[in-house]
DNA sequence: TTAAACTTTCAATAATTATTGAAAATAAAT
DNA sequence: ATTTATTTTCAATAATTATTGAAAGTTTAA
């Protein structure tokens, strides 16, 4: 396969998994593009590759710096702004994890606490009642427990990271 | 508070959860409310508890079946079908994480698989090709490790319901 | 068989979300 | 201060996705 093509795929590809996992298609298609590229790339490079607008791609480029993954470079003597992509798959997903955790756990978890607490009522039956306040606690319970988790595989990860640097740093053991 | 009111405020953050996740908002909501109530429900309760139509209703509960968190329920002299939702919240978050799996780590698996032999070419330098090869390769390298986490995580998560289930069998150790 | 009670489908429509493009803002150079 | 290069914003528009509702399909019972 032609470089070219494949990296249209892969972008393709990227896109559709992004839209899956609740990120926008364009989004993760970007992100692709700059993983797949070999330096930084400008607005236009980007507008170009991906047919999208100028908008667009600004839009997009700021939401990857939100969650880390892509940082602005600049260069002397130039004007304009060139973007690159976190390159480490690993630093990738823990950026990515530490975000969502952030972003969606942590309102949930909020929701559950505000509700625990249900009164007695007339309309509601004691079974009703207690039914509803087993499963809060037990989605609350598994929210702690996704969120050891969460941390463990960023734990994980670094460590993961942390012992391939370790064998690049000295290649003969 | 009261139940009602902890119970819609449940299905609205549980379907905030869900469309963070790309899952359609409804389906998290139909599935919110059968957690929530005590016993299986109708296609007109949901209707009615949701403000949603027949058809809306029938594509949810179908789809939620198809996940396996939900299951139809049928009553010995009634003509209508009730469903019902798996309840225990870790066999529900394995259950995602399986059919998550299967849906959208094996096509992005594939589809590196396809892509990761790049032929020399004139348009492209090697340096790029190289980049793109290794980018590639830790990509697949990660994925890997992604699938031995989440079959870790449905294991961790058995072990979890089955140390429960055996205190419940024995409440004085 | 026919009717009644339901479920399923799907074309039309509504609602939501993403994208554009041009104008406004900003920053650098002259 | 003015021009030029660039980024940012955002109202308008397009594209996508979800929802409806009525017709067609299915199942059970009389």
């Amino acid at each position: 396969m032609q470089l070219d093509e494949a990296k249209r795929r892969f972008i393709e590809g990227w896109g559709t998994l992004g839209s899956a996992w609740g990120v926008s298609r364009t989004m993760a298609q970007v992100h692709a593009l700059l993983l797949v590229s070999l330096g930084a790339l400008s607005t236009e490079d980007i507008m170009d590759q991906l047919q999208i607008s100028r908008g667009n791609v600004n839009m997009n480029v700021r939401a990857l710096m939100d969650w880390g993954i892509v940082r602005k470079e600049l260069r002397p003597g130039e004007r304009r702004e060139f973007f690159s992509a976190e390159k480490d798959i690993h630093r990738v997903a823990t950026l990515i994890l530490k975000e969502r955790r952030r972003r969606e756990l942590e309102p949930i978890v909020r929701v559950l606490g505000e509700i625990r607490h249900v009164e007695p009522s007339a309309t509601a039956t004691p079974e009703e009642t207690e039914a509803f306040t087993q499963m809060i606690a037990s989605i609350q319970n598994f929210a702690e427990f996704a969120d050891r988790a969460a941390a463990t595989l960023i734990k994980a990860d670094e460590n993961w990271f942390l012992s391939t640097f370790m064998k690049l740093m000295r290649p003969n053991p």
